[in-house]
RNA sequence: GACCCGGUAGCUCAGCUGGCAGAGCAACUGACUUUUAAUCAGUAGGUCGCGGGUUCGAGCCCCGCCCGGGUCACCA
């Protein structure tokens, strides 16, 4: 955006400029340095409505005065009056001037405000003949100019529903990105999607602190990349003169902690992939992993159900979630379905006797892409990723995947070619991934050999041979079961967003021009 | 990465078979002291995403590029 000379503005902001000139010619500071609200605007509706009910109002109907804070949505000129709507963090409330209530000067000033400006209003409060609870203004303040007019779309509220009802605004999704600051400052309802997406996280640490889990941090910046199968984002150390990697997963430094001691630990953080952007994935996302010892796959699956339950009890009020125009209730016990029971039933034979051979033909008939290479794990995911998935709309947790695909995951107890894993879906979507953690140390070099066998093979998402994670698991990890959680994607659901760029304020987009 | 759709005033959009660039809202001037999509009268506002080409003439047709959305692929 070129901002430089006023011959390239546009009309519209060459006049707010002119207003900012001609407010400072009038002495008024148009970039106020502080101001002391002493009500919110649904405050002092509240306030009004309590003196009203209780008869304590004032002669001539007024209520409590107070100071208020916000930026204009509305504005109405009545020509010795004006009805204005101020918009602070609570909400909206209508505001009134009268010439001879303000005094002249103060009233003719009102001209050099806009659309978007900042004040500050102080005056008590009434009703208007049209029920509308009101500031009737004394005195005026203004707290910021603003010199670029903010996209605001016509809203008009149903009298009979209540519903808002938006004639035209601002709906370009690429702007809404960009400008994310514009679309909050626009849509009450965004803001709100991202008050809800802070109490959910407010709610999963409090959960997480009451059964006694650490919070802790580990590193962004890693030497060798691991705990998940991605390909990662790459960084220069100067000082080190070496390679460093944005972490792809926290796993192996929070199995780390375990290994010394510190038997219960989350994180929430950023992770980084280097992959394609969908409705369900950003480069950059929000991940929760917690690993408890002395647990497995069965306890963290009790500890899911109570964890979304208590989200969805805390956030939600109820306990259901929307995925598009579909409510979903959410009860526990959540359906648990074996990975290969599930496929084997839709393609009515036993998968582990079918060959690979097999496997690969039924692939091919479906249409499935990218088969190419895929070995005999990789084809049942993507077999089952077909059939079964779209399919698993209320919460089931999938059971018991193919080893090869789960190289930090323990064996399974009474079928070694499957592990003890376990990934939730809700709503068609994994939210959910969780295993009895490997804490064989033998067997964990053999795995990761595996993985370097297939990035050999020309599988760049194979997982790298971490020497210091063997060492630690060497010193002995207790048992333990660990979970991690898409954050973005659990928002998405609890907030009734189709995409993930609607749960993230600052979405990746390609760079402007 | 592939395919489909889109980019025109600050915002939301229309623009026919290629023939003077349009509307609503916002803005500006004026009227109006209980309006609320305020209303009424008037005015101004454009790099039609960018670059080439065809044509007497291109917002419209052709080629290339940029950006976004969607679908798919990749991706626990």
């Amino acid at each position: 955006m070129s901002d430089q000379g006023r011959e390239e503005l546009s009309q519209v902001m060459r006049h707010r400029r002119e207003k900012l000139a001609a407010l400072r010619e009038r002495g008024i500071e148009p970039f106020a340095y502080n101001f002391e609200p002493t009500a919110t605007a649904a405050g002092a509706i509240t306030a009004f409505e309590a003196g009203e009910a209780d008869g304590n109002l004032a002669e001539g109907g007024y209520g409590p005065s107070f100071r208020l804070g916000g930026r204009i949505v509305g504005w109405r000129d009545m020509g010795r009056s004006v009805f204005a709507h101020v918009e602070d963090v609570s909400g909206r409330v209508q505001v009134y001037f009268k010439k001879n209530v303000v005094g002249e000067e103060s009233f003719e000033t009102l001209a050099l405000l806009d659309l978007s400006d900042w004040i500050g209003v102080e005056g008590p409060t009434f009703r208007t003949r049209s029920g509308e609870v009101t500031v009737h203004v004394e005195s005026w303040t203004l707290l910021t100019k603003s010199l670029r007019p903010l996209p605001f779309g016509k809203v008009e509220t149903d009298a009979e529903t209540g519903e808002r009802i938006v004639h035209s605004g601002f709906e370009d999704q690429e702007a809404r990105y960009r400008q994310r600051y514009a679309d909050l400052a626009v849509h009450p309802e965004v803001r709100e999607v991202f008050r809800t997406r802070s109490r959910v996280i407010t709610a999963l640490r409090r959960f997480l602190d009451a059964e006694g889990f650490l919070e802790v941090e580990t590193p962004v910046l890693q030497p060798i990349y691991g705990g998940a199968s991605a390909r990662p984002f790459l960084t220069r150390h100067n000082a080190l003169d070496r390679t460093m990697y944005l972490r792809i997963a926290d796993e192996l430094y929070l199995k780390r902690l375990i290994v010394g001691g510190l038997d219960r630990v989350y994180e929430i953080s950023k992770d980084f992939r280097n992959e394609g952007l969908s409705r369900v994935h950003n480069p950059e996302f929000t991940m929760l992993e917690w690993y408890q010892a002395f647990s497995d796959y069965e306890d963290q699956m009790e500890l899911v159900e109570r964890l979304v339950l208590y989200v969805l009890d805390e956030v939600v009020g109820e306990r259901r979630v929307r995925v598009g125009d579909r409510e979903i209730p959410v009860e526990a016990p959540f359906r648990r379905l074996g990975l290969i029971d599930g496929l084997s039933e839709v393609l009515g034979r036993d998968v582990h006797e079918m060959t690979q051979e097999e496997l690969y033909k039924k692939a091919e008939e479906l249409g499935i892409p990218d088969l190419k290479g895929a070995g005999r794990g990789k084809l049942i995911d993507k077999l089952f990723g077909e059939l079964v998935e779209p399919g698993l709309m209320h919460p089931t947790f999938v059971l018991d995947h193919p080893k090869e695909l789960s190289p930090l995951a323990k064996p399974h107890r009474r079928d070694a070619r499957l592990t003890e894993r376990f990934e939730l879906y809700i709503g068609g979507a994994e939210i959910f991934n969780a295993f009895s953690e490997l804490n064989d140390p033998i067997d964990q070099r053999e795995r990761f050999e595996a993985q370097t066998a297939l990035r050999e093979a020309g599988d760049d998402e194979a997982q790298q041979i971490d020497d210091d994670y063997i060492r630690a698991l060497e010193y002995g990890m207790p048992p333990t079961g660990g979970v991690g959680m898409g954050v973005d994607r659990l928002v998405m659901m609890l907030t009734g967003q189709t995409s993930i760029r609607d749960v993230i304020l600052f979405p990746i987009l390609r760079t402007e021009e």
